[in-house]
DNA sequence: GGCATACTCAACCGATCGGTTGACAATGGC
DNA sequence: GCCATTGTCAACCGATCGGTTGAGTATGCC
């Protein structure tokens, strides 16, 4: 749990560590296409995608030749919430906040008639 | 800004530095007091704030030959910004949210009798 | 089979990190 | 004035970090 802490923390205070999972964000991607953009050998990436592995940030599928990465947004979670502990929501009511985001995060009924788009 | 979070995350990737900071969310404290619940050197626990300062995440200020260190909660909104990009409300209506959090933080009335800061 | 593609591993490098010790500076109490 | 308290600085140490190169392993295509 706080080890979690510290592999999370570490991996995300590398730019082009969070660069990498900005693009991953667009979509999932193979580590060639990962390196593609970077000044730096394809054998940096693999080592900076295997710290964001280790994390949890990152899963990493072999298919074929192809080892697919994709982003695991949940390993951020643990992370957020140590944060929210410091200030950032103090000032608000969290029993409205929680309320707020059972409404948002419920299966939406109301958007069956919402107009595509 | 890219400099910003590489010294925050890199700032909250060390326990030490973590436990730190939860102990100044309770209450301002000098240094040496920082430093008794650590099996550290005072010098040890010295550096450790120095990179929490540097990362903006506490402010020192000395009266007297104590050094009162502050918790600077601001410091961690912007990483914590970062974050939330990486789906953790990805499933909630952001609109919604700020309205949410307008309403939420603005000043209250119920607190017009309370005496200025 | 043969060859290009897609990675990983091991070894190495300089820089930084986390921690120590010892000396030092500044302040406050008596 | 003297001395304890509070804290920093500089130098050092081993470990880890971010990156490289070179070799090696699968896999897929022709």
């Amino acid at each position: 749990m706080e080890r979690d802490l510290d592999l999370i923390f570490a991996a995300l205070a590398d730019p082009t560590r969070r660069a990498i999972l900005a693009m991953l964000l667009e979509d999932d991607m193979a580590v060639t296409d990962v390196a593609a953009p970077f000044a730096m050998s394809l054998a940096g990436i693999s080592k900076h995608l295997g710290i964001l592995a280790t994390a949890g940030l990152i899963s990493q599928e072999r298919r074929g030749r192809v080892k697919w990465c994709k982003l695991e947004p949940d390993a951020m979670r643990e992370a957020s919430i140590w944060m929210q502990a410091f200030g950032q929501f103090e000032a608000i009511n969290l029993d409205a906040f929680e309320r707020f985001l059972e409404v948002e995060l419920a299966p939406q009924q109301d958007d069956a008639n919402t107009p595509p788009g």
